[in-house]
DNA sequence: ACCTGAACACCGTTCAAGT
DNA sequence: ACCTGAACACCGTTCAAGT
């Protein structure tokens, strides 16, 4: 039996098959070629795709949060971990994507997605919040926080309904952890 | 050309192959069914013998880090990060590994390299550096933390030569988080 | 311009047969 | 007990041929 195509969702777009594809869509197994030159372009595709999305579901999550900085990180964090559980296989081949010197077009995609991040990192600086400095490094420490989280639920280490909470833990005790010892 | 076996180590044990394997090894391509009967299971068996060399590197480097608290957590995340950029694709086949239902000795394995990880937690928690409460879960923010360093490094978006860098700005940056706000 | 379908070199897995 | 090698059903990729 083959692999559905839910399977792949949550678990393994590496073992997409273009072959499989094809013969969903109901066309021959050489037609997909004219569209993608090899597997390696549509997997690029779907990784810009991924990220367009990502960047989509961040935007709203922080438009949605009202003003304040805290409110906005909380929903941006929890947007991300979101999409990363609901959508592993996507993430990771987002991920992978960047690692091999991204297709220039994806790494556009890639910095659209985390500008939303960058804007809420300058925000909380504004505020006094966060530490002063180029954004990209504040927001290193944080970011790499909220992809672990992620990677703990997808990995299977922590129940998908703890997930709020850890997040939620995680922006506060990071929080508490930037402000200026004063 | 097959890929080299150094690709393996470096980007992808996935695409591990049991007939180039058996190949080189100069046997036949049925062969390796003997020993392990089917794919999965070798890549338990790498992921299982990758969880043991982990723990043996936290072990040695917390043990050469002297006595103090923090730098024993200092010299363990940086252990942890470096096996998780040098053999990136064994971490992910670990972890991957726990996601599907953990075989059994799979996870024997996995407890027994955090372990060190647990107790580097309980020493921080009689010293007052951590918060009390289950070891478990305080180091559930501060693994995310290193898991996600990683993931940052071997995703390509932090160069190889900022990582202690970062590690050690992550690690006091969390427990500056953790102190208790008297 | 786009699709078809045979062909090639690879897989993982199964299994009867050898020693 | 362990290995061999043919067989099966799958891949990705290439390419001449069709419309």
């Amino acid at each position: 039996m083959p692999p559905s195509p839910a399977r792949w969702r949550e678990r393994g777009l590496q073992e997409l098959s273009l072959r499989e594809l094809a013969r969903e869509v109901g066309v021959s197994h050489g037609a997909p070629r004219r569209h993608f030159p090899d597997r390696q372009a549509l997997l690029d595709a779907l990784a810009e795709a991924g990220f367009a999305r990502l960047g989509a579901e961040l935007r709203r999550a922080v438009d949605g949060a009202g003003e304040g900085f805290e409110a906005r990180l909380q929903a941006a964090a929890a947007a991300y971990v979101r999409f990363a559980t609901r959508d592993a296989a996507l993430l990771e081949l987002m991920f992978a994507g960047k690692h091999r010197e991204a297709s220039g077009k994806l790494h556009e995609a890639s910095n659209r997605a985390f500008a939303v991040l960058l804007e809420l990192i300058e925000q909380g600086q504004a505020e006094g919040a966060l530490e002063p400095g180029p954004p990209e490094r504040v927001g290193l420490v944080l970011f790499a926080t909220i992809q672990g989280i992620a990677a703990l639920v997808t990995g299977g280490m922590v129940r998908a309904d703890q997930l709020d909470e850890l997040v939620a833990d995680a922006i506060a005790h990071f929080l508490r952890g930037s402000r200026a010892p004063a």
